[in-house]
RNA sequence: UGACCCAUGGUGUAAUGGUAACACUGCAGAUUUUGGUUCUGUCAUUCCAGGUUCGAGUCCUGGUGGGUCAACCA
C-alpha cells in the first residue's frame, strides 16, 4: 500500500513536428527513413548548416535509418571541388558519416531523359524569348503571366530545339526548356517555370559534356527520387516550391518523396547568407573562410568550438516553423558546458605586471602541484615553477580598489592560485605614471591553502614565473558585428558600418611552461580568462592561441566594466 | 493589393481540447584555492475580436503583425 514510487518517471521528451511526421509514417507502416544533407558546393558550411545536418542525421539515426550526402551541383558557374572537399571535412568532424554520396551532376543523363518525356507529353516546351521578355511574362504576384509565343510548339519541334540546346547549337540565353503549367497560376513557380538553361561553362565534375544545365527544381526533387528519399527535409523559403516539387514526380511518375520545411537558423550579431560570408571573404575583410571570428564549421573548430557543443547547441534551439533569432550567448553557453567539463587548466597573463617577492629566496626555483582540472580528478596534476619574481594579470591589481574587490592592492592581501598569499606592500611606477611593478611578501606557512594564522582571503589569482614564463601570441576575438542583426542589412552596407572595430585583438601573453608543447588544436581554459585553443598556424618557435570563448564574468557587472 | 507559411516570457522550444512547462538570459543567495563550476531561490509568457465547448495556447471565422515567392541562383 506504500508505493512511494516517483510514479512520475522522466516523462519522455516530446516530439519536435518533423519527429510527429516521422512517427505517423512508421504508424502507417513506412518503417524505412532516408533523409539527405544537399548542399551546393558553392561556400563553406556554417552554423546554420549545422543545425540542418543535426536534423537530418540525427532524424534518420533515431529512426534507425540512413542519411545521404548529396551535393546540388547544378550551376557549374559558382562552384567547386574545393567546396565539396570542405563539406566533406566538415560533417564528419561534427560525427556524421552518410551513407551513400552522391551528386546531382549523376543524375544529369537521367534528368534529359525525363525533359524529353516531358516535351513528348506536352508538358514541356523551348522558349526562345528573352529573358527580359520571360521575366514581363510571368507577370507579377497579382497579375498573371502571359503565354509565350513559343509555348505551343509542337513536340517534334521542341525535341529537335531541345537536342540542338544540348549539343551545343546555341548560345548562352538564346533558349532555355520550360515546364507547360499555368501562366496565371496564384504561386509564380507554377507559371511554367524553366526547367534548362544553356550555359557554355565547365563543369567542376562533367568537364565540358554538358552545355546546358537543369535548374533547382528540375533537378531536386528528381534527384530525392532517384536515392528514393523519404524525408526531404529543407528550410522554409522552399515551402512554394513543394508544388512544383510535387507536379514533377506526378508527371514523371516517380518514386514519391517528401519535402518538409523548418525554419532556418539565424544568430544575434551573425551573418548567415552564404553570398555575404562569400563576400567578406573575397574582400578580405576577413583572412578566409576559416578566420575565426567567422560562423563556419572549419572557423568554430580552428577557434577551439567542439563537435559536441555544436550538436548539443543544435538540440537546444530545437526546430519548428516560425522564424526565430537565436542569441548567441546560447551557442557560447553550449561551449562553455563542454570545454569546462573537458579542459585542463593552465596559467597565464595577458597583460603583466611584474610582481617581486621580497622576502623570497633569490634564485630559488619551488615545485608547485597544480590541479589540472577541479571538474575531472583524472585529469591529473602538473608542477608549476614559482621564483622570486613573477607576472600577474594587470586586471587582479587595483590601486584604488572599489568596494567588493577582492583581488590585489595596496597593503592587501591575495592568493596566489595554488600556491602562498602575498601582500602588496609597495607600488613602483614610471614617470608617466603607470604602474611597472609591484612588491611584495609572501606567507611562507600558507602553501596548500592554509596559512600561518588561519585567516583566508577571498581573492585568488593566477601568475607565472617570470624566469620561466613562455611568450606567445594571444588573439581575443569578438563578434565580427557590432549589430545585432547584420544579416537583414543590405551586403554592401554590412562591412562598412556595422564592422565591430574591435572584433579581433592581438597581445602578447606570458604563459607558464607547460603550455610550451601544446598541440595544434589542444584546448586550455586560461583560469579566470577563458578557452583558448591552439592555432593551426602554431609553431614550435611561435605558440600562437585563438581565444574560444570568455568565461562568465560577474565581477565585470559589478565593476561595469 | 495575390498565393502560401508563421504567431506562447527578453530569446528559443514544449504542452496531441483538461494545472501553461523546460532551457538560455536577468536578478538574489549558498558553496568554491578560478568573481569559473555547482546548488538554491526568483522575475517574466499564450497577438486581437468573435464562435464551438462543461472547458480553448490548442478547433472554426475574421482581423492584425511577421515571413516567403515575380534569378536562365540554390
Amino acid at each position: 500500500m506504500t508505493t512511494n514510487q516517483p510514479e512520475s518517471a522522466p516523462a519522455e521528451k516530446s516530439l519536435n513536428f518533423l519527429e510527429e511526421i516521422i512517427e505517423n509514417d512508421i504508424a502507417r507502416g513506412n518503417t524505412r527513413v532516408l533523409t539527405r544533407f544537399p548542399p551546393e558546393p558553392n561556400g563553406y558550411l556554417h552554423i546554420g548548416h549545422a543545425k540542418s545536418i543535426c536534423l537530418n542525421f540525427g532524424l534518420a539515426r533515431k529512426y534507425g535509418g540512413l542519411t545521404n550526402l548529396r551535393f546540388d551541383d547544378t550551376n557549374p558557374v559558382k562552384e567547386d571541388v574545393e567546396y565539396v572537399d570542405s563539406i566533406k571535412e566538415d560533417v564528419q568532424w561534427l560525427g556524421f558519416q552518410w551513407a551513400e554520396e552522391h551528386y546531382a551532376s549523376d543524375y544529369f543523363e537521367q534528368l534529359y531523359d525525363w525533359a524529353v518525356q516531358l516535351i513528348r507529353a506536352s508538358k514541356a516546351y523551348v522558349d526562345d524569348q528573352t529573358q527580359e521578355q520571360i521575366r514581363t511574362g510571368r507577370g507579377t504576384v497579382t497579375v498573371p503571366g502571359t503565354p509565350s509565343p513559343w509555348r505551343e510548339r509542337s513536340v517534334e519541334e521542341n525535341r529537335e530545339l531541345f537536342a540542338g540546346m544540348r549539343s551545343g547549337k546555341f548560345a548562352d540565353g538564346e533558349k532555355v526548356l520550360r515546364a507547360k503549367i499555368d501562366m496565371a497560376h496564384p504561386n509564380m513557380l507554377m507559371r511554367d517555370p524553366i526547367l534548362y538553361r544553356i550555359l557554355h561553362t565547365d563543369h567542376h565534375r562533367t568537364g565540358d559534356k554538358w552545355c546546358i544545365y537543369p535548374m533547382y527544381d528540375y533537378a531536386h526533387g528528381q534527384s530525392d527520387s532517384i536515392e528514393r528519399i523519404t524525408h526531404s527535409i529543407c528550410t522554409l523559403e522552399f515551402d512554394v516550391h513543394r508544388p512544383l516539387y510535387d507536379w514533377f514526380i506526378r508527371e514523371l511518375d516517380i518514386f514519391p518523396s517528401h519535402q518538409y520545411e523548418f525554419a532556418r537558423l539565424n544568430l544575434t550579431y551573425t551573418v548567415m547568407s552564404k553570398r555575404k560570408l562569400l563576400s567578406l571573404v573575397q574582400t578580405g575583410l576577413v583572412s578566409g573562410w576559416d578566420d575565426p571570428r567567422m560562423p563556419t564549421i572549419c572557423a568554430l573548430r580552428r577557434r577551439g568550438y567542439t563537435p559536441e557543443s555544436i550538436r548539443a547547441f543544435a538540440e537546444k534551439v530545437g526546430v519548428a516553423k516560425r522564424d526565430n533569432v537565436i542569441d548567441l550567448g546560447l551557442l557560447e553557453f553550449c561551449v562553455r558546458e563542454d570545454l569546462n567539463r573537458r579542459s585542463e587548466r593552465r596559467m597565464g597573463v595577458l597583460d603583466p605586471i611584474r610582481v617581486v617577492i621580497t622576502n623570497f629566496p633569490e634564485g630559488k626555483t619551488e615545485s608547485i602541484r597544480c590541479v589540472n582540472n577541479p571538474e575531472d580528478e583524472a585529469a591529473g596534476s602538473r608542477d608549476v615553477p614559482f621564483t622570486r619574481e613573477v607576472y600577474i594579470d594587470r586586471d587582479d591589481f587595483m590601486e584604488d580598489p572599489p568596494k567588493k574587490y577582492f583581488r590585489l592592492s595596496p597593503g592587501g592581501e591575495v592568493r596566489l592560485r595554488y600556491g602562498y598569499l602575498i601582500r602588496c606592500e609597495e607600488v613602483v611606477k614610471n614617470a608617466a605614471g603607470e604602474v611597472v611593478e609591484l612588491r611584495c611578501t609572501y606567507d611562507p606557512e600558507s602553501a596548500g591553502g592554509g596559512s600561518s594564522d588561519g585567516r583566508r582571503v577571498k581573492g585568488v589569482i593566477h601568475w607565472v614565473s617570470a624566469q620561466h614564463a613562455v611568450p606567445a601570441e594571444v588573439r581575443l576575438f569578438d563578434r565580427l558585428f557590432s549589430r545585432e542583426d547584420p544579416d537583414d542589412v543590405e551586403e554592401g552596407k554590412v562591412f562598412t558600418d556595422y564592422l565591430n572595430p574591435d572584433s579581433l585583438k592581438v597581445v602578447t601573453g606570458y604563459l607558464e611552461p607547460a603550455l610550451a608543447g601544446a598541440a595544434a588544436g589542444e584546448t586550455f581554459q586560461f583560469e579566470r580568462l577563458g578557452y583558448f585553443c591552439v592555432d593551426k598556424d602554431s609553431t614550435s618557435s611561435k605558440l600562437i592561441f585563438n581565444r574560444t570563448v570568455t568565461l562568465k564574468d560577474s565581477w565585470a557587472k559589478v565593476a561595469g566594466r
